[in-house]
DNA sequence: ATTCTATTTGATATTGACTATCATTTCGCG
DNA sequence: CGCGAAATGATAGTCAATATCAAATAGAAT
């Protein structure tokens, strides 16, 4: 099993990229932290440990995460795109709470079966998807009268 | 069954907003047309009729029109809002074709009944959801190598 | 109809996330 | 080392969408 620094160095080899120390840091940083985050939040991690870091670097690197399949782009809708861990966090959909902004990872794969054949009937072949369940939490479903 | 214009009047009054002539223009110019449209799109035609409109004003009636219920938007992903039609128009979600843009509009009332247990197995009171299916529509599918 | 005033409009500036540009720095090969 | 290509950081630019604000106007009161 690999580890997810060596699947990112194995990634900037194959792509003729060079290993740089921010490149790591941004890594690293991004490894440790378990939730979706920003890429500002990101940057804002990161410049505590370098300030020296640019934000346009943290946005690049995100990207090639990304590309490395090490980190996945979540759209929640809001004007801001999160990135969640990738490696050993397989697909999944979200249920987010729009009282207190709650997310829980959900899968089914009888939606996900569903999800082919529909789109096999109208001819497509189906190569990703995007789902949100919107709704609200147990904590927040008394609240709003 | 009362007409979209009826509707829309009636939001505009219970809520004391004004009738005024560019909200029914640009009301008018969004039912005409059938696909999904944005703001830009919008005002692009509206100028058309008459160049005095201000872009704001397109993105302001938008807005009231999708909280009069006539309109939905949907968001693809690409950094633009687009517009549907919700008057007689019950909720879908989209099939999107990656290589030529096309969608189709599909309802599946198996995954809309998992969603809505998958929520509720987490505590959640599920409100709505967007769902969208990418992958290459039967044109696509043969061109990509 | 005329007056009055809060709402609406259109022009413009601003925001916020993200990307492009570009001079300077640095990686990594010889 | 020393070189050339690539990466960085600072900055400016983009783009959709929103905020601002003076001027125009809807619509109720007169």
């Amino acid at each position: 099993m690999k580890t997810e620094r060596e699947i990112f160095n194995d990634y900037l080899s194959k792509m003729n990229l060079r290993d740089t120390p921010q490149r790591e840091m941004i890594l690293d940083t991004f490894l440790k932290r378990e939730e979706h985050i920003t890429a500002e939040q990101l940057y804002d991690i990161v410049k505590k440990t370098d300030p020296s870091i640019g934000q346009a670097t943290v946005y690049r690197v995100l990207k090639l995460v990304v590309e490395a399949g090490l980190a996945r782009e979540v759209d929640f809708g809001d004007g801001v795109m999160r990135y969640e861990h990738a490696y050993n966090h397989p697909h999944h959909d979200h249920l987010v709470c729009k009282g207190c902004g709650k997310t829980v990872e959900v899968r089914d794969d009888i939606i996900e079966e569903m999800q082919k054949r529909v789109a096999e009937s109208f001819g497509f072949l189906l190569t990703d998807h995007e789902m949100y369940l919107y709704g609200l939490c147990g904590n927040c479903r008394g609240k709003n009268k």
